[in-house]
DNA sequence: CCCTGGAAGTAAGAGTTGCTAACTTTATCC
DNA sequence: GGATAAAGTTAGCAACTCTTACTTCCAGGG
């Protein structure tokens, strides 16, 4: 296909059959699952909106609960890329930088909570997949470089892994409970950065220590 | 069968038609999702456990997203229950009570992870039910109120708001990360108590203030 | 004591879904 | 220019959700 003259360096669009299915079931699914729930999407559907057979998607997905680690396996990525951009804005080594980690994760949450649910909430066997678990465990060592260059040790100190530990499971908790119960942090005066500030500085400066 | 002598006053077991589906639905289904996962049950399956036919439980529940809200409306009970058992183990007011209940939340999360997920993993309009949301903030009162015990404030107070609202995202975080990935604190070296004393200390303390 | 009303069950069925099997179309490779 | 394989289609099965219509059993009033 890539001998033809040109216009074909990406097999995007309207080739015979159809092209990139897959990333388009992936996107669909997405939408599914932040219009409907993550519970609330059915591969049907998703290749209804694709414009293919419900048959399809078979050739590119062995079942459903694989479409799902697909939505899930992106959306680590953008996290991931999230979490390194936010770190990116703040000099490295300053609490900033780690605060900035976790309003990115928490910004995520709050505008997908549909993908974030589905990729943290139910288990469907995510622990189980070898690739979704290195994309969390590359999500996770952004936090762990942010916090060892923080604290001016290794990364594999084990003091900066059980303050990753701390911020993430902060971070995390934070934002299941404000994609839940819509209980914004703000109801106790507080945004989200002061907060975020506030506890990175707990958690690594002169406050708790493991 | 009501009149005979006595043992009577639950109308537990075998009545004619069933006796109490309902809360026998409840409890096949939360087995059936800490056996198969948060979204491997079917209503099908549950009243097949029950002995009933298939249609028999749309008598009690309007659909399938009730059942789910009922068994999640027991497990906040039981939960606010645990949280509330723990406080009482030690002293009121002390930092040990606060960790307490810090550690019913994670036993909990730890002994049924389904049901757990099923109650804050997946939205499904829950926090919609005004009775969930309810539930909710009844076990969130019990951390509110053991943060004022400790620091010698009105629960109202926007401190001890604060507080009871970063203790319970950070165990909130620390619950879902351990059954998501079994990532143990139990790796940085930590064991769940001391770690929970920790931060409660940290937050509750000296520590981090808002 | 019957009988009527309603609560709680059943059976049957429509519509959707997950997934498979068998077949067709298209691009590529020798 | 065919064989091959990738990627699509239709048809269909089993399971599931939920509805409708019917049945069974208990309870209270005349």
């Amino acid at each position: 296909m890539t001998e033809h003259p040109a216009a074909r360096t990406v097999p995007a669009r309207t080739a015979y059959h159809h092209g990139d299915l897959r990333a388009q079931m992936i996107a669909a699914v997405r939408d599914l699952v932040e219009t409907h729930g993550p519970d609330g999407f059915s591969v049907a559907e998703a290749a209804r909106r694709a414009g293919v057979s419900s048959a399809a998607p078979y050739k590119h997905f062995r079942d459903r609960a694989e479409i799902l680690r697909g939505v899930v396996g992106e959306a680590m990525d953008r996290l991931r890329a999230a979490m390194e951009a936010g770190a990116a804005t703040y000099p490295a080594g300053s609490v900033e930088a780690v605060a900035a980690v976790g309003l990115a994760y928490v910004s995520f949450a709050r505008t997908e909570p549909g993908v974030f649910r589905l990729a943290f909430g139910l288990t469907e066997g995510h622990e189980n997949d070898p690739d979704l678990r290195a994309k969390g465990e590359d999500a996770f060592g952004v936090v762990v470089r942010c916090a060892a260059a923080c604290l001016g040790l290794p990364p594999d100190d084990p003091h900066v892994q059980a303050c990753a530990y701390m911020l993430w499971s902060f971070v995390h908790g934070h934002s299941f409970l404000t994609i839940d119960s819509k209980r914004s942090v703000a109801s106790t005066s507080i945004d989200d950065w002061a907060y975020l500030v506030t506890v990175a500085r707990g958690i690594l400066g002169q406050g708790i220590r493991a």
